[in-house]
RNA sequence: CAAGUGGAACAAAUGAUCGCGGCUGCACAGACGAAAGGGUGCAGACGAGGAAAGUCCGGGCUCCAUAGGGCAGGAUGCCGGAUAACGUCCGGUGGAGGCGACUCCAAGGCCAGUGCAACAGAAAUAAUACCGCCCGGCGUUUUGCGAAGCAGCGUGCGAAGCAAUACGCCGGGUGAGGGUGGAAUGGCAGUGUAAGAGACUACCGCCGCCGCGGUAACGCGGCGGGCUGUGUAAACCCCAUCCGGAGCAAGACCAAAUAGAGAGCGACAGACCGGCCCGGUCUGCUUUCAGGUAGGUCGCUGGAGGGCUUCGGCGACGAAGCUCCUAGAUAGAUGAUCAUUCGAGACAUAACCCGGCUUAUCGUUCCGCUUGUUUU
RNA sequence: GUGGGUAUGGCGCAGUCGGCUAGCGCGCCAGAUUGUGGCUCUGGAGGCCGAGGGUUCGAGUCCCUCUAUCCACC
């Protein structure tokens, strides 16, 4: 990924539950807060009540990958964490996809010639 | 062909595009960082499992502790072997199930001791009490006989007595008959007896001894004892064997920071001692050392490794030769899209490494064996 | 990675050394009381003790395997 990096620490994922906004959908929850950088840091979370370790690696594949593919239309200069909620363990490429594309929406983090189409 | 049984192998396949991880090679920049270290691009081959899972056992490895021995605690538990080790595996013994192939068994010791055995039952381990059966004595009831006697005259009544019967009491014999229980003094049949009893006898069981076979567990045979309560040790316990503790976030190295120690500097600044200078102390500056946080590196994958052949062994396994090398991440790499095929693809993601066990699982293929049916 | 706990009526908990039909409180239902409701009194229903095996004559209790959930430490 290319304008982009991983959220690692505790401490970030804290800072962003608590300080960023969030959006919800049957799959997916998102929190997005600001962080004065010029790339964006993805971070992915699954508990382990959503499924065992195969479900969970697959979810955050999916995210990953539907993140990649519609990189170039984010906004830079953001922290954000897609967290899975139970459903996500049954999900397909296409649902998650298009989760994550309508709580970006949600959020106004694209950029303005998407929303022409 | 059907049903069954034991074992082994595989775990959707192929192609294209984009993407991820470390490795190798080449190229670029020598930017980032105090240092340790590292970056970017291109190409190449490689990149999760049979259980990677549960973490139930065992070992390697690392650090700590340790003269030697014992106690406590824990684990294992028929015998022999395999192994680095095991609670695993192999072969055997005994028992249970199945027509059979075959499968299953925590399978040492309740004649070392202690504890427990509800309810039911006469009684649950202490001995025989209770009931029963048999014998004898006494008393009473009923029936029969009935000398004397009475009525009376081919008979009837009938005290004592005798016999039988039933009940009660006393004394003795007997030993499992009491049907309740998971378990009742070995079982069953007969002899025997007043009634009975291993009291005696045959068969089976049990215990002891001897012989033979086997490394052993144990098996087979013979002789003897008439014969001792049962269950529970996944109850305490006894016996035998084994076990030091912690775990890769182990541990080792480099090392900003921040405590600390030493040396140097009076060139510079401040404070204190002092009337002032010199001098001294503290802060300071430079430097060395110790220490180890953030961060980084190693540990980190070539190993009790896999495959094939030969040899030894019933086998687990061992030996020799040839040959192959196939993840190593560190917030944690396998995904997406398209196309084709079939039966429409289960369970499930390495995290220091191995040997097992247990549990989950769509299916496919192969081999051995058993039983039944049909045909020849 | 290591170690430990819990699971019992709808809810919260007892259940001893294995032994009679598993108890307690709250809640629920019915009745009594009251003009009505509450309080109170009386009676009742509701459990296969997380799941599956095993040991035992007998298991909520003992042993093994599994499931769920909670906690502690590095």
């Amino acid at each position: 990924m290319v304008f982009s990096e991983s959220l690692k620490k505790n401490n970030d994922f804290r800072n962003v539950y608590e300080n960023g906004k969030s959006y919800a959908d049957k799959y997916l929850v998102m929190y997005v807060l600001e962080n004065n950088k010029n790339i964006n840091r993805l971070g992915i979370s699954a508990s382990k009540k959503v499924g065992n370790s195969v479900v969970r690696h697959r979810f955050a594949r999916l995210v990953r990958e539907s993140y990649r593919l519609h990189e170039n239309i984010f906004n830079s200069g953001l922290d954000i964490v897609v967290v899975a909620r139970k459903s996500a363990s049954t999900a397909g490429y296409a649902e998650i996809e298009s989760a994550l594309l309508h709580l970006s929406k949600l959020h106004h983090i694209l950029k303005i010639y998407f929303y022409k189409d």
